[in-house]
DNA sequence: TGAAATGTTGGGGCG
DNA sequence: ACGCCCCAACATTTC
């Protein structure tokens, strides 16, 4: 018997792992595991613990259509398939790729306890196009440049031809098990009052992408992100779809992702130190007050309060608010990105540690490919290129132009100033 | 995937 | 018609 062993790529679509696992005779115990080692950090109504049951439920659903199922746990990965492997008869375990340093430990303990039982694990790449060593310079070190990093896979892309995993097709392999199927409650969680909301990649949406993709009062963004995130969409069936319009900006929005997860591969330690070390010796003023009202969304600069707040009550904010909350909480409050970076990754659906510390990273200048130091943002400026009518602006904060609203916590200008000053002594030293 | 500061140009008011 | 000044508009440099 095999394990199919789910984890960021919940469909049973055109998925790579579970492809391979059911391409044979053998039959196919497929497992999802609850780890308490992330799920203990989160709140009780925790939306995305929500997002992932829904699409467990789904995928029983559907199981249970071809009179299937699948088994859910809940523990330490490794205690798991310590039970699992005295109670079957495995002979190997498949699962797709996870990237992330914490994930990769984990699968490297997995991995140790099933070689000392001879069970084979198999790991498939299925959330990328192209992962860590597939783009690389000619020498095959990482490219940490953003644009030759998009013309390689491009090149690569186009000498391809894109393949399906038609996992769906062999779903008889699937065992007969009586296994539980732990319910929310049973892990101690609580259905969210926020929903992953539906993706939209229609023609018209690509099409206009680069014109609309900045203005958070349109719909011009598709949403796309918390289905990659925890694979409810194949990513071979988006990028062959981006691939279709002649203007690629979509496409390249697929390609900064893939960017962001080989850099955090091959450079696992920039989830809390900066990637250009002298950034390290920024001398941040890290009011805990400023901050407070930053993540209230109560800064008296209305494009960084109306963000905040979006993401406050939908666990989503557009992208061009994404960088200018940002550019404002490293820039203007001098606040180290690790704090925003933490705070996006509790309130954040489409949370990927490797998007979000290499944009964090952007937005402070202390990334690869990252904006200077001296691009600063200025909020009010913001508004009048993208939001000049108010319109998203208004829909968060109803008290705007009211005496209930705050005062800007600081004043522009001087902040700007304040903020070169302190990145060149710190960029000086080095 | 900036914005401010500084420089340049040219039209118009005016003596 | 001319020189001078002002300043908007645009370009370039700087942070």
């Amino acid at each position: 018997m095999r394990i199919f062993w789910f984890r960021r790529d919940l469909r049973l679509e055109d998925n790579t792992g579970l492809y391979h696992a059911l391409n044979s005779d053998e039959e196919v115990l497929p497992i999802f595991i609850f780890d308490p080692n992330i799920l203990s950090q989160l709140p009780e109504n925790d939306a995305r613990v929500s997002f992932i049951y829904q699409q467990l439920e789904n995928i029983q659903k559907q199981l249970k259509g071809a009179g299937k199922k699948l088994a859910v746990f809940s523990g330490d990965a490794t205690n798991v398939f310590g039970k699992l492997i005295q109670e079957n008869p495995i002979t190997s375990v498949y699962t797709n790729h996870d990237y992330e340093p914490y994930a990769r430990k984990r699968d490297k303990a997995v991995f140790q306890l099933l070689q000392q039982h001879s069970i084979s694990f198999k790991t498939c790449k299925d959330q990328v196009i192209f992962e860590k060593d597939e783009i690389t310079k000619s020498d095959g070190s990482p490219y940490v440049v953003y644009t030759p990093y998009s013309k390689k896979w491009k090149e690569e892309w186009n000498k391809k031809s894109i393949v399906h995993y038609p996992s769906e097709k062999l779903l008889d392999k699937i065992a007969v098990h009586s296994y539980p199927f732990l319910s929310l409650a049973d892990i101690g969680f609580k259905t969210s009052e926020i929903k992953v909301p539906n993706f939209n990649i229609s023609d018209n949406l690509i099409a206009n992408y680069e014109e609309t993709r900045n203005f958070p009062a349109i719909k011009g963004t598709s949403f796309l992100s918390t289905h990659l995130r925890f694979g409810t969409i194949s990513i071979r069936k988006i990028a062959q779809k981006a691939d279709q319009f002649s203007n690629k900006t979509f496409l390249n929005e697929l390609i900064w992702r893939e960017f962001f997860m080989q850099i955090l591969w091959y450079f696992p330690h920039t989830i809390n130190q900066s990637f250009k070390p002298q950034y390290d010796a920024i001398e941040w003023k890290n009011n805990k007050n400023a901050f407070q009202l930053w993540c209230e969304g109560k800064t008296g600069y209305p494009f960084v309060d109306a963000g905040m707040r979006e993401l406050n009550a939908t666990g989503h904010m557009h992208n061009r608010v994404r960088m200018i909350v940002a550019s404002f909480l490293c820039k203007h409050l001098l606040i180290d990105w690790r704090w925003g970076e933490t705070y996006f990754a509790q309130k954040l659906l489409d949370y990927e540690q490797a998007s979000n510390v290499g944009n964090w990273q952007w937005a402070a200048g202390s990334g690869v490919d990252a904006a200077p130091y001296f691009r600063i943002f200025n909020p009010t400026e913001q508004i009048k290129k993208f939001d000049s009518d108010l319109q998203y602006i208004k829909k968060w904060i109803p008290e705007l132009g009211t005496d209930s609203y705050p005062q800007p916590i600081v004043d522009h200008k001087e902040a700007r100033e304040k903020c070169l000053e302190t990145y060149k002594k710190a960029l000086d030293k080095s």
